[in-house]
DNA sequence: ATACTAATTCAACAGTTGTTGAAATTCAAA
DNA sequence: TTTGAATTTCAACAACTGTTGAATTAGTAT
């Protein structure tokens, strides 16, 4: 239940089962309670294993975080490159739509968050912990990020040519936003709306958030409007 | 620089001055390094006071965490809700136009973290932190802001008559992932934009996030365009 | 000055923290 | 079976954690 496919997917980054058993433990830990809210002990306890064993895989507490990180970070770049480049051969001559675009860049992490739910859940909470505080091993996820990320507002910027770079990299921000609190999780929004919305009900954001967002984008970066 | 209006406003608030400097110190360790991520000697010690003084003026660690977070919530429920009734009054008889109402939610907020800078940033990182992690210390922001935000759910149903309840909720959600992205500051705005951007140019985002969410309201919560 | 409370200091507690070194075990190649 | 490396266990370290009680000072009303 926790290592769906063995034998065929991810050839590389089978390693040692230890190994990925500390980083499970780890990813889901530190994601519910924060990196120092969680010691080596608790989380070599979760793994069933040794504490020592920590430092025998990991050079150290913070080493063992930015594992973390690294495990799915290519997997997830890989699939919403993947996303992007099969909207952009759909239209070889004319630039794609606005939806279009939102929605490869949001559809393939939601996607997983729904049909994967068990494997990526802390993935995505710890992600949006670290994305939305400022000091914290941010720069970790910068740099595994930005490049997907440019290549976006590049794809963007083509398909509202009119759009200042300001407006273009601000309409950015506000997504981000939308989708760090989403693949959060928070379940914020199941007690404000009184059992009427759920946060891991993805369908219901696969199917609202681009469009919101991309209606947002035209009114910013359009130019009749200003 | 730290007491900005000693004599003039908020006449309830004006406790002890000791107390006052470790909350100050607490709230802004609390925002940059997590609540377990400080100890309270390091709170203390930022504070220019004994360690023991933590336990005289609060019952604990987490007690302290508490009133640094209901510290602020107050005022800021108030001028939130007074912005909200201005515009409401502005219109007797039809109803406020959405930007209008996203602007009520959402400028007093900015404009505090313009004007006001020195002494709201570290709050508002910090309010950031916690609204989106799941597990921590949500029930106490959710008790002290859900009111409020209901009133303002309330609001938009009657700009938006067309609106489902759902569409409504999903709204605010992305609402909500935006503007607690905007409050964090997080700098990665700047580093993405090469410059173009910083994050605590609040002039920009004041300027355009009621617009962007306004057009994202209107797209979902109209009966025309689906 | 006296009495009394509010505020602050000092010293210490039991438990936990990240991390390490040496010894013991497992396991495949010779 | 012997060799040698990869993996796991056990015990311990100095430093730090949240928290408390008793002693001390500051400040105010009598």
């Amino acid at each position: 239940m926790n290592t769906p496919n063995r034998s065929t997917a991810e050839p590389l980054a089978n390693g040692h089962p230890t190994r990925e058993r500390i980083l499970d433990a780890a990813e889901e830990l530190f994601a519910i309670k924060t990196y120092e809210g969680v010691s080596v002990r608790q989380i070599m306890s979760k793994a069933e294993a040794d504490v020592s064993l920590a430092y025998y895989h990991f050079k150290s507490k913070r080493d063992l975080f930015d594992q973390v990180m690294l495990r799915r970070a290519a997997h997830l770049n890989e699939i919403r490159l993947d996303a992007l480049r099969a909207v952009e051969q759909r239209h070889p001559d004319d630039a794609p739509t606005v939806e279009e675009i939102i929605d490869a860049f949001t559809h393939p992490l939601l996607e997983l968050l729904r049909n994967q739910h068990d494997e990526w859940q802390y993935y995505f909470r710890l992600v949006a912990n670290i994305n939305s505080s400022a000091e914290w091993g941010g720069e970790l996820m910068t740099r595994y990020f930005d490049p997907l990320v440019s290549r976006f507002i590049e794809a963007l910027r083509k398909a509202l040519p009119d759009s200042t770079d300001e407006d273009l990299y601000w309409s950015y921000h506000i997504l981000s936003g939308a989708l760090t609190l989403t693949i959060a999780e928070t379940g914020r929004l199941d007690n404000l709306s009184g059992g009427i919305c759920h946060s891991d009900d993805m369908d219901g954001i696969i199917e609202r958030m681009p469009r919101f967002v991309a209606a947002g984008f035209r009114e910013l970066c359009s130019k009749k409007s200003r």
